[in-house]
DNA sequence: TCAGATACCTGTATCTGACAGATAACTACC
DNA sequence: GGTAGTTATCTGTCAGATACAGGTATCTGA
């Protein structure tokens, strides 16, 4: 398991020349560090694409179950309690349109409720039921466990480390998006 | 805020061991990790469904650039050679069907070759073609420039960190599956 | 009151992938 | 050789997630 050992010979992209000093040298191992940052991610997110499709982890639906969408929208229920359809949307960083549609299929299939905001009349507020809470923490559950398998060799400083990493990836990603968005 | 303040994230034992009677602790604290490491992840990936979908980071097709389907097949075929649709099917992770479909756009675009396998009539020989090289670098390079901004603060050795970490999880979520599948 | 902003919903399109079935080519065995 | 079974690929069809555009209802301020 050695530190993100490059197996890849990618036919360019390697910085002609030799290099001469410390400081290039270490430029281009940061620079690959970025790539194999990029390319592990790139390959985790169409794995994660395949998954989803299929029902590996912790994919069921149409039987009252979760997919991530829900799962994350309830997530964000749960946590922030009861909101309306925009604020969702901001949150989850998500079209409107497309929390709409999430919302319609949760509420369908029972995990949340929608109702008018009295004071105002044109906002939906969304709520989570208990069943909706219950499913949510099922799933997580489940999800949780098939982590606990795939992660099963590492040990507790590298989940941790892990945690961390992505957590701020994740926050760094959102920065990034508004960096992008704003100006 | 750098995570590895202690350089040794190593399978050591956990650092401060001085928690005796604490077992059940630190089994809701890994539920935790896990937890939290399992959250991060869906997070991540949702977000990265949307970045498809709009044209943030290295998206953009249709002009003769890369998807991130076709960039992660070529990059395969950069690091591995020619490959038949099946061994090309097996390394990715994808349905047979799906890398037809694929290796036909890349095709399309110029950017791999097809060709009869002379030793098998059925088989088919996906191989880079130089235009596909070329582009695949340079693509590699935009994404890379993204990550370099989105990581800017981020110390060389939490990067190198990530990079590790991530490869582990790919690696191990690969295992997880032909786990699932194989028996 | 009326214009504009806002919140949401609906119609439509795109992208990615899967599964099932069709076709062509190889392999074994009699 | 002929026939059956297997394998490699392609094609048809479907689903999920999301965006954008446009529509309707509602609110707000002058």
């Amino acid at each position: 398991m050695s530190v993100a050992s490059g197996n890849d010979r990618s036919p360019a992209a390697s910085p002609g020349g030799a290099t001469s000093s410390a400081s290039e040298r270490e430029e281009a191992t940061a620079h690959d560090v970025l790539g194999a940052i990029e390319l592990e991610l790139a390959q985790l997110l169409r794995r994660a694409e395949r998954t989803r499709a299929s029902g590996a982890p912790g994919t069921s639906r149409r039987d009252g179950t979760l997919d991530r969408s829900g799962y994350l929208l309830l997530h964000t229920l749960g946590t922030h309690g009861p909101l309306h359809v925009t604020a969702l949307a901001e949150r989850l960083g998500l079209d409107g349109s497309t929390v709409t549609r999430q919302v319609a299929a949760l509420e369908h299939a029972g995990h949340v409720r929608r109702a008018r905001d009295p004071r105002d009349g044109r906002a939906v507020v969304v709520e989570p039921t208990t069943a909706g809470l219950d499913e949510l923490a099922a799933h997580r559950a489940a999800r949780t466990a098939v982590y606990a398998d795939v992660l099963g060799g590492w040990s507790r400083l590298d989940r941790a480390l892990l945690a961390e990493l992505l957590t701020r990836l994740n926050d760094d990603l959102d920065a990034y998006r508004h960096r992008r968005d704003a100006p």
